[in-house]
DNA sequence: CGAGCGATTGAAAAGACTCAACCACCGTGG
DNA sequence: CCACGGTGGTTGAGTCTTTTCAATCGCTCG
């Protein structure tokens, strides 16, 4: 179960360390990390940060699930990423001096620190492979997005959908798909009722299951199909 | 008129040094620059780099105008970015350690100048300016495309060609607009005969005109409003 | 127990795409 | 000089996808 308190999380077992850009950390340098950040539980639905914001800092994610959207025109969310534990959030606004352009908002409890703005670009400058860990990470996001782009452009719903639940599926590593269905909508591009009809036709095809919200993927190879036509 | 000639050009005179990433360089820095480089002649449709190649270093645009593209599924092209003088291409593959993702080919006839991948990264390294730039850019790029999957997603084909159009009028900058009717729909992601019945539609409404196959902007007010909607 | 949100369904309308045909321009070779 | 072929631009008709609007259902929370 989730740890509700604001009690320090220690950085050594905190699976940031493995998955995330501090991978490339000595134990100096964990020691130090350790040092500098601050740790918080968050509810449900809770926001780290809000487009327009001037950014403060990075976050951790610890536990917990975190969606990063944005707003198109008539407020409607795009939800451009969910992140999982071990990943490391607003990254990337430490680099322009400008707002957030994106939102990001936890999906469900979890345990997330946060690392100062000043504290984390010293690590930068002191650090030569996070440095370049974090070079690597921005290029090959930025690739990233251009199949997204591409997709979005170019797919049906039905393959966009095909494509975002063998993603969310590997983020959801285990555990069964747990969004609502309007953050699905908002992730895949489309109307909430479009959205549910074609999950209707997944599992009327047996590709996936649902478990009340929840959903499970039955055969992977079908998405990959449906998703690359 | 196009110099059609490979003859060396000179960076002092280039544009990129007022626009680029390079606009930091101190004068000795244009010098080595200038050192390195090596100039090349384009004619229209010819390719700077390829999908699945790997990265062997950058281009700095000195005139003319170069697409950067992404194939979908049926090969269908994805243009991602119109590059224009000043600009440099490819410099986000020189951080990672995979082949590229996008296809760059000229647009028209073009005079470009090649930076050594080894060459570039030993700039980056030796001028902090110059690599603070390249990871706002990085930045600010994400952020860009945040933009760009939001649109793509939610917003009508409408709607997507007149934000393309606002941003190709700053990209022509002057000039007209001018791309093959496929192209432009490879831009705004749809098929070419809905494209043209948009822009039929667009020159009943005042919008814009045309001269051939270019694009005149009439009356950007109106695209920036029927791209919010 | 009632309010309210999220999930679901139906029906109709709008938006885009596909296919097929035709036009217009341009450079080539005879 | 002119017919030819090819590419790019344009139009029409029909079809499929997706959205929109309206209504219903089920569940949880106070």
């Amino acid at each position: 179960m989730l740890d509700k308190s604001h009690k320090h999380i220690t950085c050594e077992n905190c699976l940031a360390k493995k998955n995330s850009l501090f991978k490339s950390f000595c134990d100096d340098q964990v020691v130090d990390l350790n040092a500098v950040k601050t740790c918080a539980y968050y509810k449900k639905n809770q926001p780290l940060f809000l487009e327009g914001s001037l950014p403060r800092g990075v976050f951790c994610l610890n536990s917990g699930k975190v969606k990063v959207f944005a707003r198109g025109e008539e407020g409607k969310e795009q939800i451009i990423h969910v992140a999982k534990e071990g990943e490391i959030v607003g990254f990337r606004a430490m680099f322009s001096e400008e707002p957030y352009k994106v939102t990001a908002s936890t999906l469900e409890e979890s345990n997330i620190c946060f690392i100062n703005k000043s504290d984390f670009l010293n690590l930068v400058d002191t650090n030569i492979t996070l440095r370049n860990g974090i070079m690597k990470e921005l290029s090959s996001e930025l690739a990233n997005r251009v199949t997204y782009i591409t997709n979005m452009a170019q797919k049906s719903v039905r393959g966009r959908l095909a494509f975002a639940l063998i993603l969310l599926e590997e983020i959801y590593a285990g555990e069964l798909i747990n969004l609502t269905r309007e953050d699905l909508a908002n992730f895949v591009g489309t109307a909430t009722e479009t959205l549910i009809r074609l999950l209707k036709d997944f599992k009327e095809e047996g590709i996936i299951q649902t478990h009340g919200r929840k959903i499970e993927v039955l055969n992977r190879e079908d998405l990959l199909k449906i998703s690359g036509a």
